[in-house]
DNA sequence: TCAAAAGTGTTCAGCTTACACCCATGA
DNA sequence: TCATGGGTGTAAGCTGAACACTTTTGA
């Protein structure tokens, strides 16, 4: 611990925001109006205060962004290198968040050009300060946690299929040959869903609703859901 | 990003550095002399130096702390809680560092109440601040870590029997019932190690050396080493 | 009755686990 | 020759991958 007094630095919580939308995966992106990167998209982000701790930070950041309480929020990675903002020293401790899209305003999602706005992570536009490495690592994080964790969840609405979940680990993972008999099989046995009554209408037969168990084992520590 | 100007932050990095000796885990632990705490033990940590990386904090810690240079390091995660310091707000980035006993000096190993110490993670005093929970965290995340990894080499020395590994993963792993055989086969099967023409003597047949393969695949992404 | 999508069962290969056995050395 | 620890082979059982199949709806 530290003993002796030196300069102050700077403390920012930066953001990676993930939705699901139209089987495309989409992050929360913010264009700046002052230097430096004026004009660029940058990864929405604040200073930490003095009296809140990085998770509060987080919490609020997303708030003020998207008008949204209590997000699916993780701590990633610290990134303090001294020349990633060329006016000061900043210290920026990422996070990322998994909201579902039933969330947020409708015409939020369409639009890619107003502030804030959701852009496909496999077509981004160039990020401002080392915000691509930050979200680069999110999004490898993001993968490797829903290999071992239910966290994918959190990106769909409160009742789903199972189609719809399988897509949403496919566009994650970006890898569309998962087959559906074991996807299902595998949920099935993992036992975190439960069906509800209803059905959702598709263009064949309908497909059934399911929702999350609360009661559900989250982490399967140490047995991934996918080899 | 930020672009109000608020009160700078300390920044401060504390490693847990973890190594093997005598089957069994132990962690560098350096005794306070000031308030508060006074007399408590505490991990390793400095404050962030204005031109420094955080990575660079982190090994200069250890080269201060154990005068080894080139350490394996991650960083962790990092602690923000206001309360966390009693004095003023300090935002902690943690790490952990492996490092083999034959790096460092025998002296050292032996008694426990000089500062710097090595105490087993199973057998710990009471700690500063928040560091049994930045601990706990550490010993959790290197656990994770060797199970679809190849980390636990860097707390063996340069040369060791494959009984010297699987005691490793023992050790750190806690958990003492490792089938001889099956395990020989994964280490084989991984193509992670090659033979050295020595031998180490034991009480019965000599054990064949080993060392790690420069050209390894460290990481095993998506496959674990033990289920 | 056909297309589309939901939903299931079955096989085979490969891996995990448990356990038994042999080998090399010193006392 | 015995105790000690190193080192290996194999059979049983489980898991994952591939694929073929049935069901239910709307047009």
């Amino acid at each position: 611990m530290p003993e002796t007094m030196e300069n102050g630095f700077q403390v920012a919580v930066d953001t990676v925001i993930f939705t699901l939308v139209d089987r495309d995966l989409k992050i929360c992106l913010t264009r700046r109006d002052h230097e430096p990167f004026v004009g660029n998209w940058s990864l929405p982000g604040c200073l930490l205060r003095l009296d809140e701790s990085l998770d509060s930070a987080a919490q609020r950041q997303i708030e003020d962004t998207l008008h949204i309480s209590k997000a699916y929020l993780q701590q990633l990675y610290t990134f303090g290198d001294p020349e990633r903002d060329p006016r000061r020293r900043v210290v920026s401790v990422a996070y990322f968040a998994l909201v579902s899209k039933d969330r947020l305003t409708p015409t939020s999602l369409k639009d890619t050009s107003g502030s804030p706005s959701w852009h496909s992570v496999y077509a981004l536009p160039p990020l401002a300060f080392d915000h691509a490495e930050i979200l680069n690592y999110a999004l490898t994080r993001l993968r490797y946690k829903i290999e071992y964790s239910a966290v994918a969840f959190e990106l769909l609405p409160e009742e789903f299929t199972l189609r719809e979940l399988q897509d949403a680990y496919m566009v994650i993972l970006n890898d569309h040959k998962l087959d559906k008999a074991n996807f299902r099989k595998k949920i099935r046995e993992a036992n975190i869903v439960e069906p509800v009554s209803r059905y959702r209408e598709t263009g064949g037969r309908p497909a059934k609703l399911f929702r999350f168990r609360d009661d559900a084992q989250l982490e399967t520590k140490a047995r991934r859901f996918f080899p």
